[in-house]
RNA sequence: GCCCGAGUGAUGGAAUGGUAGACAUAGAGGACUUAAAAUCCUCAGGCAGAAAUGCCGUGUGGGUUCGAGUCCCACCUCGGGCACCA
């Protein structure tokens, strides 16, 4: 009779097995601080509730997950937390479309993503879940919100806006393609809307400056510098003959301001509406100025011709030389940037010379002069302009967080004080769009208004931008259940800044820099003590369809991630995202079928080989492993991490025993990447605690260095042979022994042996004549 | 157009200025099997050659260096960001 065959490696029955022994146990249950444990933060975004969990979220977590346990097994205290980014359009799109209940079916979709997170095996501390959706949470939202009015933070302004006429309601930029309505296919016009502000550009050249004292990888800060748009110039005035007006314009030359042949002005200018009544041809600026607004915002963009109409009659003396030059409205100048008014200087610059060249306007060719003395001597000032614009966050949505504002019987907004906070976002609304906000048809928030305020008072019917709930999410896993502040001092003194933070590189301008900016602002009132909330940003790439192109359901390139996992196992598709490349890079790497069996052919061969265990000899290679490991996993490289595990693995298979102390190393060396089979195994071969508590082995440094070593021996820089040395062997035995070697004499024959360079442990590179 | 990245086998990728292509996938050959799958062993950048070996080879062209995938200059291609930004 044979031998009884050992189990074979079933994934399926293991990784339920743990997930469930470790939630009994709480493994994963972190602690605000542990006695000799340094705490250590890792965050990533947080899910929007869709419902399925697709491959870019086992991506985005799972491989994050990787370096958190990493850091566990190293002695942090590690905090991984995972929550709900739950307000937002598409819980509201369902709601119109099939008349489903907004937080009814945000509830059911968080449910299902939560069942499938789980089996992703991962450590997140579920007692530290975070809704933002949940009133315990958005009560901080909108406490934030008061914090910043009272603090000139938040303002009212009236804003262009993207409006769909036959939706009846204001699109997102993203709801716009082509300048049509995504959704009917409507053309989209530009409305003016009156809305809530945050003063973002107050932190402009603070998001600028201090993204020099960041370790952030340099495509990071530079993508937000660029966003930002810091522009030094000056701002210089051109007095309007024959009044006390001036137009002031911003430029970034103030050295050609002897070459200006002209002043522009945006047709949005304010100064318009009063010049009108001087100028010669109003009724011809008036037909241009309504020819402007009926292009959209994406037709005076692609339109890279450029029109213009001079206000005849109306002068503008260059402050330089008091020479009167003519002055014009054109749509190229932008109204909302610098000061909404150039100089033209068409012998220095492109675009004026294209427009004077169309409209006959002189060309002049002057000297230059020193920029910032002629600004002084003109009287303007030096000043900085900035592409960020300030940061409208209403929205004329029902599902996302209520502004927390009324209005007295006189129209006066006035906050919500903080002991009617949370302000409840009401459920009694009609969610079918008919151009006014859904909040107003809320009986319930104006009966509210009313009975808290008095008559005559009205609501705020408008919520807040999702962003704003996502701009200070990460302190609130700290201190989730806190119904006296959003988190205490004492949790946010232990845990913040952010260590490490991984997420998409589409959130690189918007999320990054509105969180950054809600960070310094909380800061400079006095509400958190650091500046900068993330240590380490990292972006991570795209998982493709196996074709190379981006999975979509149209194309039939979607991989369904619980499909492979019930097929090949969690521990098989962490191991296969993190071995694809490298992490925190932005690649894009194609799913490929055949890896990821790959990778779990690894798992089994790791399964089998305890087989082996029994006495076996010491192995260096083991402790090269741990050393290489550890610098890998450090720098992201989970890929070459995993292949060093492979090439321990394929040595020892060729031995007959390995030892079982070894064998046991090894596996905590895989835990982190395949938490469950690892700790099945942990347990089988005698452990009682998880092995996930176990420390990260240390290597022994006697044992990373080999007796002798191979280098290659290089004629000129060509490789010719390798020499098998002594690793302690010195340069001239080394030296003497490749030139002995019988190939490089060959090479040598007839030719005068010049130099030879000794390259300890790597090469040898003798330069001889040719 | 401007800014930031990146170009390496059939594929994903590896390589402190020091033996290019680790590891893995696909592929070829073999073992086991009645057969297939699975598993195991071997080969595997290109060209030439029976082989030994030689020549070529990291987008292109130059350069620095004893030595360049890696550093410098110019260009090409692809990806990302911004764009009538004064």
């Amino acid at each position: 009779m044979n031998a009884p065959k050992p189990a074979p490696y079933n994934h399926a029955l293991i990784e339920k097995k743990w997930q469930e022994a470790w939630q009994e146990a709480g493994i994963y249950t972190v602690a605000d601080s542990v006695p000799g444990k340094e705490n250590y933060y890792t965050l990533v975004e947080f899910s929007y509730p869709s419902g399925n969990l697709h491959v870019g979220h086992w991506y985005a977590f799972s491989v994050p997950d990787i370096f958190a346990r990493y850091k566990r097994m190293q002695g942090f205290n590690v905090l991984y937390p995972m929550g709900f980014d739950a307000f937002g359009l598409p819980a509201e799109n369902a709601a119109i479309k099939q008349g489903a209940d907004p937080k009814v079916w945000t509830y059911e979709q968080m449910e299902k993503m939560r069942t499938q997170l789980r089996s992703m095996g991962a450590m997140f501390d579920w007692e530290r879940e975070i809704v933002s959706c949940d009133p315990i949470y958005y009560k901080w939202t909108q406490w934030m919100f008061n914090q910043f009015l009272k603090n000139d933070l938040v303002y009212r302004a009236v804003t262009k806006v993207n409006w769909c006429p036959k939706d009846m309601t204001i699109l997102a930029n993203e709801q716009v393609t082509d300048g049509v309505c995504e959704r009917c296919g409507t053309e989209v016009v530009q409305r003016d809307q009156e809305q809530w502000m945050i003063r973002i550009t107050k932190y402009a050249d603070r998001l600028v400056d201090d993204l020099d004292e960041l370790a952030w990888p340099n495509a990071i800060k530079e993508a937000q510098k660029n966003w930002i748009g810091r522009s030094a110039g000056s701002e210089l005035s051109f007095p309007l003959v024959g009044t006390d007006n001036t137009i002031d314009v911003f430029t970034t030359r103030a050295d050609t301001l002897f070459g200006v042949t002209y002043v522009v002005i945006a047709p949005e200018h304010t100064l318009v509406s009063e010049l009108l009544s001087r100028v010669e041809n109003a009724d011809e600026v008036l037909a241009y100025i309504a020819d402007t607004k009926k292009k959209s915002e994406l037709d005076r963009q692609q339109s890279k011709e450029k029109t213009g109409v001079q206000l005849k009659g109306v002068m503008a003396k260059n402050p330089a030389n008091g020479e009167a030059v003519p002055v014009w409205i054109a749509d190229y100048v932008l109204a909302g940037y610098g000061t909404g008014a150039v100089m033209g200087v068409p012998e220095h610059d492109e675009r004026d010379r294209e427009f004077a060249t169309k409209y006959n306007l002189p060309i002049v060719d002057q000297p230059l002069v020193d920029a910032k003395e002629i600004t002084e001597t003109v009287g303007g000032k030096m000043v900085s302009t900035y592409r960020l614009r300030d940061w409208g966050i209403s929205r004329q949505r029902f599902w996302g967080c209520p502004i927390p504002i009324v209005y007295d019987p006189e129209g006066n907004a006035h906050p919500v004080p903080d002991e009617h906070l949370p302000w409840i976002l009401p459920s009694d609304v009609d969610h079918t769009p008919d151009g006014t906000a859904p909040l107003a048809r809320s009986k319930e928030l104006f009966e509210r208004t009313e009975s808290i305020f008095g008559k005559g008072w009205r609501p705020e019917v408008e919520t807040m931008d999702t962003f704003v709930d996502s701009s200070w999410y990460f302190y609130r896993y700290l201190d989730n259940k806190n119904t006296e502040s959003f988190a205490s001092e004492s949790v946010r003194d232990a845990w913040m800044p952010i260590d490490l933070y991984m997420g998409g590189a589409e959130h690189t301008t918007m999320h990054l820099l509105y969180s950054r900016f809600w960070v310094k602002a909380l800061h400079e009132l006095g509400l958190v003590k650091e500046n900068e909330s993330y240590v380490m940003r990292r972006n991570r790439g795209l998982i493709l369809g196996p074709d190379g192109n981006k999975m979509s359901k149209s194309k039939g390139n979607v991989i369904d991630p619980d499909e492979i996992v019930s097929r090949l196992g969690a521990d098989t598709v962490r191991l296969y995202l993190a071995f694809m490349g490298p992490y925190g890079v932005t690649g894009n790497y194609p799913w490929d079928p055949n890896g990821v069996v790959g990778v779990h052919r690894f798992l089994e061969r790791v399964w089998k080989l305890k087989e082996k265990i029994g006495k076996g000899a010491p192995t260096n290679l083991l402790h090269k492993t741990i050393k290489k490991m550890a610098e890998d996993i450090e720098e992201y490289k989970f890929n070459t991490a995993i292949s060093a595990m492979m090439i321990l693995l394929n040595a020892w298979e060729k031995e007959d025993a390995i030892l079982l102390e070894e064998y046991k190393t090894l596996l905590q060396l895989l835990a982190p990447f395949a938490p469950h089979m690892t700790e099945e195994l942990w347990h089988e071969l005698g452990e009682t605690e998880s092995i996930h508590l176990s420390a990260w082995p240390a290597y022994d440094s006697t044992r990373i260095v080999d007796d002798s070593v191979t280098l290659g021996v290089q004629i000129n820089g060509k490789v010719r042979d390798e020499l098998l040395v002594a690793t302690n062997a010195s340069k001239e035995e080394i030296e003497a022994a490749a030139l002995a070697l019988p190939k490089i004499q060959g090479h040598l024959a007839g030719k005068e042996v010049k130099k030879v360079i000794v390259v300890p442990g790597r090469a040898i590179n003798i330069v001889a004549s040719e």
